[in-house]
DNA sequence: CATTTTATTGTAAGTTTCTTTCACTAAAAT
DNA sequence: ATTTTAGTGAAAGAAACTTACAATAAAATG
């Protein structure tokens, strides 16, 4: 956890003095780490050796160590979740957490995101013959999107948010097509089953689901996306849908960059089949 | 710009030294924000004062400054946007720059969110007698991933992505019902058209759309997600579908909590209706 | 080419900042 | 009531950083 809210959650268990420097620094948090060890001594109206146990009490080695983990901890743009929405909360709190949230898990997927997987996917997207999308529930919206993405690239797209399409068109794929299946928990048994379906038409079935669920075992590949964080359960389904968006668009990309320069100029087209939708900028 | 990406500009320009205290640095940056200046200055093999002038020639205060800005350069997630997408990039990089720019278009949406007028909208959409959920294109699925989260808030709840359905709904709609449109740019015609019909029939509109647009005209109230920043015209389609997300889950949470304690079994139940899909866990 | 000037660097001293020690006080336990 | 424990600050000590200055090297000038 961050050192800004172990601080905040150390409030009630820390000494009267020691609490007076927790308070001064979350009053200010860039002045603190600006400061020196005197100066917050004062600013707390305690002594500087005083000031020096807190940031100890705090797991840092000493008051220099407090500084950097406090400067760090507030970079802008670093979310510093500060727990479940309550029904307390107001405007500016649960927005704050619902920005820190999202934050948090698109700065988690970037860094459990495996590189050599992503570019086996994208040879695998780039080569099929068709690209079935699959999702229900949340994921269903998110599959609609997929294939928004998707259809631009030049293969045959299309989208089933349906239970019975989806097993349908499962029954019907073919050895080349590509399945690429959004599902949070991996455990929804339809889903599982239409997977199961289409991988013994021989389909290619791509998951962006958890790791070491139902979904995930009948996947030729899985691009993992649990939720590892506590605390989470409430935001879980807002985030990984973000999650799953922000992994279609690098496939996607991906998929694009491969088409190589001359398609552009599809794209470009596609592009421009909007503009007599658009009302011309003032 | 963060100092590290300053070190990395200047190592051309500095005195024989002083570069040899650069290298060191970006050799090892975490070491680097750890050590003392001595040892710095032993590891680099130059003299502490000229390890205090290089932090001064990269605009720090001293060598407390530098090692703080250092420390903060480097925390992880932090976005260092690092440009468009270009078809010379590897999965790596272009991986990094859309993780950057979804990063970057939350935090800035964060900066400019206007709390107030969330509230409003959230009393709006708290109050309304039925909600509409209008969107085109990927704005389309923006619309049925909101549909999704609205819906189990007690208020009845219908989401069209069709031209002719939109109109039709739009034509019918009735004082206390309530629109949200979603829209990128807020220049899609039949949109507009839309939105016009329906609130000449008495609904009240809001539209999450870009300000100063035609569509933001018609609305009662607007929650402005323009995307002022450069050089994002390959992004903007991204990351504003992200944007969009997070502003639903922020409107569906507010609604959510202005529900009040009793409601949240009501979304218990939701909840376990899906228990028998799925499969339980190992 | 010699000489001056300027820039670069390190030594040593000085200053600030931080840490440790220890004695004192207040609260808790016996 | 007494002992024990936890908490606190003054003062000394140690470490880290900065400044001043001298020495050297490089560049510019005559």
């Amino acid at each position: 956890m961050k050192l800004i809210n172990r601080i905040e959650q150390a409030l009630t268990t820390l000494s009267k003095s020691e609490k007076k420097v927790a308070e001064q620094v979350l009053l200010d948090p860039q002045k603190a780490y600006q400061s020196s060890i005197a100066t917050l001594a004062k600013a707390s109206s305690v002594s500087e050796p005083t000031v020096n146990r807190f940031c100890r009490t705090m797991q840092c080695k000493g008051f220099p160590d407090f500084k950097l983990q406090l400067a760090q901890s507030l970079v802008a743009g670093t979310p510093y979740f500060t727990g479940s929405v309550g029904l307390e909360d107001s405007t500016e709190e649960f927005t704050n957490k619902l920005f820190d949230a999202t934050l948090m898990s698109i700065n988690d997927t970037r860094k459990t995101i495996d590189l050599n997987l992503i570019n086996r996917v994208v040879d695998t997207l780039a080569q099929a013959k068709k690209i079935l999308i699959y999702g229900l529930g949340s994921s269903g919206a998110v599959a609609i999107d997929a294939e928004n993405r998707f259809f631009r690239l030049g293969t045959p797209t299309i989208v089933y948010d349906d239970v019975l399409k989806q097993r349908m068109a499962a029954a019907a794929a073919q050895t080349g097509d590509v399945l690429l299946i959004y599902s949070y928990t991996g455990r929804t048994i339809p889903i599982i089953e239409a997977a199961q379906m289409a991988r013994d038409s021989g389909a290619t079935i791509i998951g962006i689901t958890c790791n070491q669920s139902p979904l995930a075992n009948i996947c030729h590949l899985v691009i993992n996306v649990s939720n590892d964080r506590e605390d989470t359960d409430i935001y879980t389904p807002m985030t990984s849908r973000i999650v799953h968006l922000t992994i279609t668009d690098i496939l996607a990309t991906g998929v694009m960059l491969k088409r190589g320069p001359a398609f552009q100029q599809h794209l470009k087209r596609i592009k421009e089949s909007l503009k007599q939708t658009r009302m011309p900028k003032a």
